[in-house]
DNA sequence: CATGAATGAGGGTTCATTCAT
DNA sequence: GATGAATGAACCCTCATTCAT
């Protein structure tokens, strides 16, 4: 038990300076030897628990991405409107800004990764955008959705949603906390006619 | 003269190809072989035209950040504000619009890319936002802009201007078209109170 | 410990090979590629050892530079002058004979090496000329060397030695042995006897 | 005739660019296109005149070796043969302080350059020690050459005129002036007068 | 003769991946 | 499992040489 501790320790030790390198490094910049020195084992260690270098960002990737989409809720039309929009508003931004530096690249464009985070990436965005572009069109039959292409209005929140965490770190810990408001304000006076 | 032609089109052709494989491959993947070839010209020649590899790239992204930045109207406040915006939202995206795989690379965060093309699109990114903030600001003394933090909004506003770019190729022509009103009534009723 | 030999072993015969190919080729004409070769090694495996190309010669050349600088005695002027000349003659031969192509290098002029060579084995030659120098000052005042210019007696002495090395390989090994007795007399002597 | 006067002009130059060059850059680093632009010609003209790179430096090498070997004269026994030697010494140095820092590129060993300049180099070496050697072997028959291994002693004496020739830039141009005559005296009477 | 744009072989260096210990 | 020495494919860049104009 204690040698499956251990090795559990290893994986993740080499899963948080894979992040810290990525972060720090960029992809193409980030060498195995250099995550596996960070994580305090040797190079060859690396290869006992990923396959390939694409492996452990890839993982580093699908757990964001993972742990967004688990944080969203499906919009129930029934209930509140709003509310869901303002609790999944708020409830991705916790996810992203439990670690901002890795936000921003699951968040950017993909240029510059490997096709593989590109697919992943891309995947969710996709999801996502679809999502909230379905909940919009049933808004709108209910009336509390203004009129408009609900594809492109989707991608406007997004859009906001998407600079708002790219540029959170830029921006004081006190404008920080604003940001929730005003971004949920910004939405609501574009396209919500809640009450 | 002839001379000078054939030396034009072999400097365009290999801007052409770079940029191709820039939008293909990215940065890293790009392989100075690979752009001359595409080329159609030996990969010395490439040596003839640009310093290093960086050079190509550097250019490509500076010409696009140059055109954007000239197709932006300097917002004067004593005319019709709505206007120079909607105005300022055609241009940007009517820039973009010609090459989107390549302003998805200048818009989107820098990762993956090296520390000289970073410099430059951020120096571009913060020249745009506090522009915009600016311009906000001055709207809410005029009583012509929303309350709020004019950084967040502007950055709501880049957003999601930079999304609808980003994702533009994948909606129909048709619905591209729709954009820029979509675009505009969004920010309108999101944090201009214009009439 | 076998790990050990081992490594000592690789860097060891990485530094023989540099040292034939230096002597075949010249530092231009070498190759990384062909070093590794005759090692017995692939090219990566240099690069463990040595930081860059530079790096392997500048050892050769600095290591023997050391070993002539640690085999001269500082001359003592009040012991026998003769012999320490001598004895500084046969111990700069002795080291240089250990490895004549080698020597060849560090005593040419250092036209067709890099600048780093440049500077080492100029230092040394200026170290060893204003030692002689200062040696046959000494010498003047104590009536046991001629009149004249020590710097130009040091210089021709130097020189003497110098073609003496650089050719010795020339001479069959029985004359090789009378080279230090013959110069020593040259030294003292000359060998005109004019009028 | 103008235009003989001119190719001859540009061969000319071709060929003083070069010698900058060589001294400037070495062998390995000096670049056609340097020589060409020094010489105000474009460089495919260089290869009007010189057959590939080698061509020009083993030109100004055989120049060098050729002016050097009609200025020696065949020393005659007969005659006095200290005003003979005196004479060679004056008149080799004459050649070369022409053009020192060519000199010093002739005169050193060959490690660094070309094997076509190594054979050239080579030979002139063999031929100037040779003779001095057989001249000396007659002196001794004559009794006006001391006892000795007369290679050896050619060795030295060429050996102390190299080093005077090679640092002659170092000396101030006054002390300069002495060396001919230092270095008469030195080879007639060594300076060590040990005991 | 003169030009200089074009070529492409060649070599130094990096780093993901393997494998014997 | 753990190690880290060894490997070699890959790629940027230089520069001697050619040749169409």
């Amino acid at each position: 038990m204690t040698t499956r501790t251990r090795e559990r320790d290893k994986r993740e030790a080499l899963l948080r300076a894979a992040r810290d390198v990525l972060v720090e490094e960029g992809y193409h910049h980030a060498k195995i030897d250099e995550i596996a020195q960070r994580a305090g084992v040797a190079k060859g260690t690396y290869y006992l628990y990923f396959k390939d270098k694409r492996a452990i960002f890839a993982e580093l990737v699908d757990g964001l991405v993972a742990r967004i989409e688990s944080a969203i809720v499906r919009v129930d039309e029934r209930a509140d409107l709003g509310a869901q929009v303002r609790h999944n508003i708020r409830a991705t931004i916790a996810v992203l800004a439990e670690d901002p530096p890795l936000a921003r690249i699951v968040l950017g464009p993909t240029s510059g990764l490997d096709a593989a985070f590109t697919d992943t990436v891309t995947r969710m965005h996709v999801g996502v955008v679809s999502l909230l572009s379905r909940t919009l069109r049933d808004g709108q039959s209910l009336g509390v959705v203004a009129e408009g292409d609900t594809d492109l209005l989707a991608m406007f929140a997004v859009g906001a949603l998407k600079e708002a965490v790219l540029r959170s770190e830029e921006l004081g810990p006190a404008r920080r906390e604003q940001l929730v408001t005003e971004l949920a304000r910004f939405l609501e006076k574009g396209f919500l006619r809640l009450r």
